[in-house]
DNA sequence: ATATTTCATTCAGTATTGTCGAACTTAATT
DNA sequence: AATTAAGTTCGACAATACTGAATGAAATAT
């Protein structure tokens, strides 16, 4: 047993997972034992159990390896088993067809914003994302409403040393975002002007749960040529109207 | 490494996994220590692995586990990755609107059906499914669509022994589905009437891939009491004509 | 055609590593 | 307060995964 108490093989496997994403998703198995520091043999092992349940598959042409149907299934299990989908759904549909942008539930993980479920716009320039995928908390709607909830000495431990700038608008000084989180707080909702992508803007609302904590966000992302100062108005009422919906019918009362 | 070039612990890790299913979704260490005979420490470091990573959580309340959102995020990129959805989906959606009912894009696995993308129907008495769960292939639309173009050996090598019978009418005597299978190659279409559930009918129709293979298949699923005698030459018309313009999309010619 | 390179895969010996069992916690129940 | 039932921690030992080298297979270069 490693000094952490965890298993050695395991991490090596979930680290071999991790080696595969939206982008990188064929590998070579010298690619991965190179990325990982193993030996071709050691990796090899590992990848044969992961391929002999079904968590990667090898084309049999290429033999190049990809991540395998069985993760299909286990992230079916996932996503059904967050309740809150089913209960944010029909309003997240709503504000799709009121505002016709992509409308998004998400939650906190440390750091990071998950996306647990959308309704993408149906226009053709439209912002898109994968259900489960990731992004950095401190620059997003979601993640910034939700954040502003943390309690700051946590948002300041959470956060690297040097914050990640994505473009001239990202907030990189702690300061001013812990400033930027009060001022989320005392709205009851988040903007993000383009902090992660440059056209992107994001307006974000907390969900809070029975026990009063902001245990969710939705938010509405839309180019920001569409995203306009005389439309915001409107936009955050109606964000802010479907969060508190959701809140409640979470069994939130303020 | 294990007899079959597999590692132990990464085996004892999925089987940890696969514990977890839509009707099991919250378990406790003991349970599946008990369920895998693993040594309650041996199942502990296991879990405390697959937890590090995200692959499993834990209820900070009632200390049980169940499945973790890093899941979520790769079975996102299993998804993405998988082409003929995009393909498939515009035709998937005609179906589902033209019928009404829920439609199924799907592929072989072994002797299962893994469903990959869907459409639902909007009645309130409709199929649904989660994308990712997998079916027995020879009581399925799309499972026997597709088993008719394996080879006969391959079949019968793919079934047990014994055929689980669901219901009156599964299919469970070897060369009666043999001749089924047969029978759907000469028609073009499957027929699942009420094999794997009463009261559940399906139409299912196989994809070509460029080199001639039915490596995908779609199906019209709805209740029985609606997929009648008289409405069923029309849904086997629109099956059979959208599995075929997919597949000239992904490059079959016959 | 043959040589060369670049992969994936197999194998046996060794030392690292995972596993076991027992002890310890914590929380709930009697 | 005692008992049960859970999760967690720890040290010792032997089973197990890892290494490194050899082999196969396929593609590319000579």
């Amino acid at each position: 047993m490693n000094s952490k108490g965890r298993v050695q093989s395991i991490d090596r496997a979930i680290a071999v997972l991790n080696c595969f994403s939206l982008k990188r998703q064929e590998l070579r198995l010298t690619e991965i034992a190179d990325e990982l520091d193993l030996n071709k043999s050691t990796a090899h092992g590992i990848i044969t159990t992961l391929k002999y349940h079904g968590l990667i598959d090898q084309d049999e042409e290429s033999q190049k390896y990809r991540l395998g149907l069985k993760l299909l299934e286990l992230g079916g299990i996932v996503k059904e088993s967050i309740g809150i989908r089913e209960i944010a759904k029909p309003y997240i549909d709503e504000i799709r067809s009121k505002l016709e942008e992509t409308v998004h539930l998400g939650t906190l993980d440390k750091k990071e914003v998950v996306y647990l479920e959308k309704a993408e716009s149906h226009q053709s320039m439209r912002i898109v994302t994968t259900i489960g995928s990731r992004m950095p908390a401190y620059c997003t709607g979601i993640g910034k409403a939700m954040l502003a909830y943390v309690d700051e000495q946590t948002v300041l431990d959470l956060l690297p040393d040097e914050i990640e700038r994505f473009t001239p608008n990202t907030i990189t000084d702690k300061n001013q975002l812990i400033e930027e989180l009060k001022k989320i707080r005392d709205q009851g909702y988040s903007l993000d002007n383009q902090e992660h992508d440059l056209g992107l803007t994001c307006v974000g609302a907390p969900i809070f749960d029975n026990l009063g904590n902001a245990s969710y966000g939705i938010s509405v992302s839309g180019p920001s040529i569409r995203i306009t100062e005389d439309r915001i108005k409107e936009i955050i009422t109606i964000v802010k109207d479907a969060a508190d919906k959701i809140s409640r019918e979470l069994g939130y009362c303020e």
